[in-house]
DNA sequence: TTTTACACTTAACACCGTTAAGTAAAAGAG
DNA sequence: CTCTTTTACTTAACGGTGTTAAGTGTAAAA
C-alpha cells in the first residue's frame, strides 16, 4: 500500500519546485523584489499553496539560503582535505568565502548583509545554521595556525571574528556598492586577506 | 513686501519637520518598517504632502543620510586637526566611523550596508555624497601615512579600500546579526583596527 | 456507495508607495 | 472691495504587497 509514500514523494517534489523557482527568482531579481505572487505564477500554482509547505515568505527564504550555504562548506571542507599547511587552509578558505558571496550576491545579501532580524523574526537564529558552521571553520583553521606558529597567539574567537569582519568587509562592499569606483576586484580582494594575515603575523 | 520670505521660511519648517520624524522613525523602527503613511500621521499631514518636499521615500531616506553622515565628516575633521602624526588621525578616524556607524545603526545600514541601488534608484550616485567625502578622508591619510613612512608603501587606492573593507566590515556585522555570540565589541573594534594596521606596516 | 480527508483555490483583509484630481484659503490685480 | 490666480494641501484611487479564512473538488478509506 504505497499510497502514502507516492503522495509524499509528490509533496516532496512540489516543495522542491517551489524552492528551485524561488532560489532561481530571489538570485536574478533580489528578495525585496520577488512577491510571493510571482513565485505562485512561475510554477503555476496559487499564492496560497506556497505556505501549505512553508511558514511565510522569510521561512522560505531561510531554507533557500541554507540549501545554498551548505555548498560552501563543502567547498571549506574540500580545501581542508586538500591542502596540509594550516595557514594555506585559512587562506584559500577565505578567498572561498569571498567568491562564494560573490558568486550569490542575493543570497549572500539576505543571509549576511541584511540584518536577519527583519526577515527571520526570531525563529530562526544562529545557532545550528549554515552561517554558524562556516564560521567554526574558520576558528578551527585560525586555532590550528596559531598551533603551528604560523601565526601570532591571541585569543581564537577574536581573532576569527576580526578575520570573518574583514572577509565579510570586501564581499559585502562589493556586493552593494556597485558604483563605487573600486580597484580590480581581485587585487583589493588578495590585499584584503594579505593584510589581514599580516597583521596576525609575529 | 516679505510675503515670499515668510512663505519659505514656512515651508523649510515644514521640511524639516518632515525630515525630523522621518529620521527618528527610521532610526527607531528601520527603514522598511516605517511607511509613508506613518511619517505623516507622525507630523498631522495627509501623506501626499510629502510628496511635495520629496520626490520619493527613497529621496527623503537620502537626504537624512546626508545629514547625519555630515556630522561624522565634521568629526573626522576634528581629529584632524587634534592630532599630528598621519597614523593616529588614521586610527582615531577608523575608530570613529565605527562607533558612528553603531551609534546610528539604521542610518548606517541604509547608507552603507543595504544595496543604494535597491533604495536610490540611479538618482543619488555616489559622486558627491558624504560617503564619498568620508572616504576621501581616509585616502588622504593612508597618503599622508605612506609619506610619513609609518606604513609601508603601495596604492593608495587598493590600501584605502582594504582598510575601508575591513572597518565597515565589523561595523554591519555588528549592527546586523545582534545575536550571534561576538567577543567584547570594543576588543572586537581594536583589534581589527590594530591587525589592519600591523598588516600595512614594514 | 457513501463518507472522510486532503490538496489546492478563491476571496478577502489590511497594509504599502505613489499619482491624479479636487478644494479652500491666501495673494495679487483692478 | 471684488475678482482672478496661485498656492498649499487633501481626498480618492490604482495597482501592488504578505497573509489568512473559508470553500471546493477529487481521491482514498470505510
Amino acid at each position: 500500500m504505497g499510497v502514502k509514500e507516492r503522495k509524499e514523494r509528490e509533496q516532496e517534489k512540489l516543495r522542491q519546485k517551489i524552492l528551485d523557482a524561488a532560489s532561481e527568482l530571489f538570485a536574478r531579481e533580489g528578495y525585496q523584489n520577488v512577491s510571493m505572487r510571482k513565485i505562485a505564477r512561475r510554477i503555476e500554482y496559487s499564492p496560497t499553496t506556497i505556505y501549505l509547505y512553508f511558514k511565510d515568505k522569510a521561512d522560505l527564504l531561510y531554507q533557500i539560503c541554507e540549501e545554498t550555504f551548505a555548498n560552501l562548506i563543502k567547498e571549506i571542507e574540500k580545501i581542508e582535505t586538500t591542502f596540509y599547511e594550516p595557514i594555506i587552509c585559512l587562506r584559500k578558505g577565505m578567498r572561498a568565502y569571498i567568491d562564494f558571496g560573490l558568486k550569490y550576491p542575493n543570497h549572500y545579501e539576505v543571509t549576511f548583509i541584511a540584518p536577519l532580524s527583519d526577515y527571520l523574526g526570531e525563529q530562526h537564529s544562529y545557532e545550528g545554521s549554515s552561517g554558524q558552521k562556516a564560521f567554526e571553520h574558520i576558528v578551527q583553521q585560525v586555532s590550528e595556525s596559531m598551533k603551528a606558529c604560523q601565526i601570532k597567539r591571541g585569543d581564537v574567537n577574536t581573532i576569527s571574528q576580526t578575520l570573518w569582519a574583514g572577509i565579510h568587509g570586501v564581499t559585502s562592499l562589493l556586493i552593494a556598492h556597485e558604483d563605487f569606483p573600486f580597484v580590480e576586484k581581485d587585487e583589493l580582494i588578495d590585499n584584503t586577506i594579505d593584510t589581514l594575515i599580516k597583521g596576525l603575523q609575529h
